[in-house]
RNA sequence: GGGGGUGUGGCGGAAUGGUAGACGCUGCGGACUUAAAAUCCGUUGGCCGUUAUAGGCCGUGAGAGUUCAAGUCUCUCCACCCCCA
């Protein structure tokens, strides 16, 4: 028997490829007859070689994307590059490449990579931050942020290499504060900055991901403890002998009468109004002493809390007592008020703190049938009865709360305030690589907008990087120096760029209209398309960028540029790619497979046995697995379906050149499968009457729909992929085993096995529906649904429970009664074996299921 | 410390409260082959039992509970992971 040909995905891959690529047949389509689906990927950083973490990702998209269009939707499905940022500056610094050519460089290659995937992207929609065809829109978003009044420059604290004389980005400084290049211990600084005004929104944020169903619970938590709302009451204590008063903010209203001290900032501008002349040097000292501190040392847990007495006294209202002003550092002037009242009865943080530095402690709240006279060996936090309050004595903590409020107010003391833990969007950078911060300062005007007809304000190409001294941009006087675009005079741009966050946190919009260079999107299109139905990305974004984009989306929507009111419909936050790691417990050392048995692993040098783990795929660990050289080996199809197969999408994937041979496998045998009915079978089918089928047949049929119904559901649900695939192997597996090859049946299980298979592994199915003999695509081919006629059944298989243990099955009627179908348990082998002598007390029947009788 | 998640064979993982372990990987046995690879067939949770067939018992991190019936629901505990502090 002359046997078919081989499966070659080497072959048949690019040819498939490029036939796409011809055809046009990724790009969105615009008819607005079909219903929209638009479905992201978080777009790369270009850092130029692709790793399995972008593969998973695209996937998993790609997947959606064919699927959706075979249901007939117009699918939006593109890519771009998240191309601004550190990388390129530093191979700049290090290299002397610039950073656009680098950029530039790596975008091609890592196309040509993601090309090889087989993915359906519109690459006509393609973006690239760092181009001036996009970052003129950024530029412009940000003035209409400027124009709202939700951008503004206030002094904030840099990282600052006196050594190098340069600002660091806080991931260019180590664990132990030192800058990564000249290894200096890194400085506070002060410097003017440019801020976004999230806060604004916070409540906004907060509130509408009740509006997300279709997002992770645990996403939407982190934004919800990101955004941190206290409910709570803002309280003034007047300064003993002073004009003045102290604001705080708590959450504990009911505890008021309990505060025995008030702890400002440092950097607090009362600090030093409220010093007395013997606490001056002690205080200035710890100024000094703090204003190095970085704001985690200042706030860690561990760390024991000194406080300085400022010599200052406040008065607590309620009360009339008066109580000492501190200073600490733990409390911080850019959180809130920058003082917090103390109440170490009832606060934990303020218990340790009282007892440290031997302040009184006063217990306002006791649990019910307890006197404030008991001994206190740590903060009671919990509810309890108010005491020693005046008169919100014997109430319920909880509800003293509002009394409290209530009261405060009356007495102008207070009132109630929520408050967020959310602050200010620095988006200030001092680097060269961003987009520029489209402002020109004017010694008369102020900071003036440069106007849109001379957006975008270009990178300047002809500068140095040296990685010392102050932003390239500071330097190139003949771009520094511009006249005010207001009065004419002389004035200086912005030398800061913008924070790579900004760049991706309106790019899903403008792939929606991505060559537009008059606007940023048409409002036309933004509102087709948007909201994205359905984002996929790593879990290490579910709280910046994720919370950035749908600031920016109601910023946007509320200049009257878009309408609606999230960007991202559905998420789904996708596991890490683990590689199979080795490394030694002993000297902590990750040793190269290639050097490892890995039959009894050792390292090479000290013959101690490894431990053997799984762990995100790193450089440093030695655990990569290459994409390409996957591609190479078994083609994208099957890197493809091994990805999507071996885990649901959400869950961590462990990778195994096993499994990956597993499913190589498998194409294989579906290539045998149709390959050999083509040859042996095909020409010999004969129509025939349906209603005639044999029981062959009907098993046959009823297991293909079975398939489609079943992937069909994973695909519809939560876009369980493993499970889909184990249907179309079960699928395989039943068209093989069956024995009835000549039938109709059968030709219509080929192909609706190549069909549903079509969404996970494109070029494999594309070739395979081109050699059944159709000359269209199967990539446009009608989403099968399944036919319930298909699906009903003669017989079933009851399940025969005793006192609900499982003793077996017996076939029945697939339509029998209640009434039968006990009788058929009863006088079945089984029941008579177990019932006899027994007495039934109860019958449980499900119909379709079981009969289980209680005795 | 607070919040969240996870725990099922040798492994990855399946199971609308209704036959636990689908599907795959690995292992083992066999066929084909001079041989190997590839492929195909069988088998693969544990224990007891039988010449073989049967058959039985245990089993989803531990323990309790609800239910005719619990991997699934409730409570307590343990281990690991993530986020926040």
């Amino acid at each position: 028997m002359a046997s078919a040909s081989r499966y070659n995905p080497a072959e048949i891959e690019p040819k498939w490829q490029q036939h796409w690529v011809e055809t046009n047949a990724d790009q969105a389509s615009e008819d607005k007859s079909r219903p929209k689906f638009y479905t992201l990927s978080m777009f790369p950083y270009p850092s130029g070689n692709l790793h399995m973490g972008h593969v998973r990702n695209y996937v998993i998209t790609d997947v959606m994307a064919r699927w959706r269009r075979m249901q007939g939707y117009r699918v939006l499905h593109p890519m771009g590059w998240d191309a601004f940022g550190l990388p390129a500056e530093n191979a700049a610094i290090d290299r002397g490449v610039h950073p656009a050519q680098w950029s530039e460089q790596n975008i091609k290659q890592m196309k040509q990579q993601l090309q090889q995937l087989g993915l359906s992207l519109d690459w006509s929609r393609e973006v690239a931050t760092c181009s001036p065809d996009y970052y003129k829109w950024t530029q412009w978003i940000f003035l209409q942020f400027f124009q709202a009044g939700l951008a503004y420059q206030k002094e904030a604290a840099v990282n600052w290499d006196p050594v190098d004389q340069t600002v660091l980005a806080n991931e260019q400084v180590d664990g132990e504060g030192k800058s990564w290049r000249s290894g200096a211990k890194v400085e506070r600084k002060l410097l003017k900055q440019w801020f976004l005004k999230i806060t604004d929104y916070a409540e906004e944020l907060a509130n509408d991901l009740d509006n997300l169903p279709g997002w992770p619970d645990r996403v939407k938590l982190m934004q919800q403890n990101w955004i941190g709302k206290s409910v709570g009451a803002y309280l003034e204590f007047p300064v003993v002998g002073m004009d003045k008063k102290i604001g705080v903010f708590t959450t504990r209203p009911d505890t008021v009468y309990g505060v025995t001290y008030m702890v400002l900032a440092p950097e607090n501008p009362l600090t030093p109004k409220v010093t007395t002349s013997d606490q001056k040097a002690a205080v200035d000292a710890f100024i000094q002493e703090v204003a190095n501190e970085s704001e985690q040392e200042r706030t860690a847990e561990d760390k024991p809390k000194r406080g300085i007495p400022t010599g200052g006294k406040a008065v607590n209202p309620f009360t009339g007592e008066e109580i000492p002003l501190l200073i600490a550092d733990y409390v911080l002037y850019e959180y809130g008020t920058g003082a917090v009242m103390g109440v170490p009865a009832h606060d934990e943080r303020d218990f340790q703190f009282a007892s440290e530095n031997n302040l009184q402690i006063k217990q306002v709240i006791v649990p019910e049938g307890e006197d404030a006279n008991r001994s206190l060996d740590r903060a009671y936090t919990e509810e309890g009865i108010i005491v020693n309050s005046g008169q919100f004595n014997g109430m319920n903590s909880e509800q003293g709360k509002q009394a409290v409020i209530d009261y405060a107010e009356k007495q102008g003391w207070g009132k109630a305030r929520i408050q967020y833990r959310l602050r200010d969007w620095l988006v200030s950078r001092q680097r060269y690589w961003g987009a520029p911060i489209p402002i020109i300062h004017c010694p008369s005007c102020g900071p003036v907008p440069v106007p849109e007809k001379d957006l975008p304000v270009e990178l300047p190409e002809n500068v140095e990087f040296t990685g010392k001294g102050s932003s390239p941009l500071t330097q190139l006087e003949s771009w520094l120096n511009v006249s005010c675009p207001n009065c004419g005079e002389a004035a200086k741009r912005e030398t800061d760029t913008m924070d790579t966050f900004i760049d991706s946190s309106w790019y899903f919009l403008r792939y929606t209209d991505a060559k537009n260079p008059e606007q940023a999107f048409s409002q036309e299109k933004v509102n087709d398309w948007m909201p994205v139905d359905q984002y996929v990305g790593g879990i290490e974004h579910a709280i910046l960028h994720l919370l950035y984009s749908r600031f920016f989306t109601k910023v946007l929507r509320d200049r009257g540029l878009l309408n609606c009111d999230e960007p991202f419909q559905r998420l789904l936050t996708q596991g890490m790619v683990q590689g199979l790691t080795y490394k030694n417990p002993k000297t902590g050392k990750y040793i190269p497979s290639e050097q490892v048995n890995a039959d009894d692993p050792k390292d090479p040098e000290t013959g101690d046995a490894l431990s053997v783990f799984f762990e995100k795929m790193s450089k440093s660990k030695y655990n990569g697995v290459d994409p390409l050289q996957v591609l190479e080996t078994y083609g994208a199809d099957t890197a493809r379906m091994f990805i999507l197969f071996k885990a649901p999408p959400e869950k961590d994937l462990e990778w195994d050149d096993a499994d990956v041979e597993g499913q190589f496998r498998f194409l294989n045998k579906v290539w045998r499968l149709v390959t050999e009915f083509i040859e042996h079978y095909a020409s010999q089918i004969q129509t025939h009457d349906y209603s005639q089928l044999s029981k062959e047949e009907k098993d046959l049929r009823r297991a293909i729909h079975t398939a489609i119904q079943s992937v069909s559901e994973d695909l519809e649900g939560d876009y369980q992929f493993n499970t889909g695939v184990s249907e179309l192997m079960k699928l395989n597996n039943s068209l093989n085993d069956a024995n009835c090859k000549q039938s109709p049946v059968y030709q219509e299980g080929i192909e609706a096995l190549v069909k549903l298979l079509a969404p996970f592994a494109p070029h494999i199915t594309e070739e395979l529906w081109h050699q059944l003999g159709h000359q269209d695509s199967v990539h446009q081919q009608p989403w099968l649904e399944a036919d319930p006629e298909a699906l009903t059944v003669d017989e079933i298989n009851l399940v025969i429970q005793i006192k609900g243990k499982t003793r077996g099955t017996i076939s029945v009627p697939a339509n029998a009664s209640r009434d039968e179908l006990e009788t058929y348990a009863r006088e079945s082998d089984i029941a008579q074996r177990y019932l006899e002598g027994k007495e039934v007390k109860k019958v449980i029947v499900v119909p379709g299921k079981l009969v289980n009788f209680v005795v």
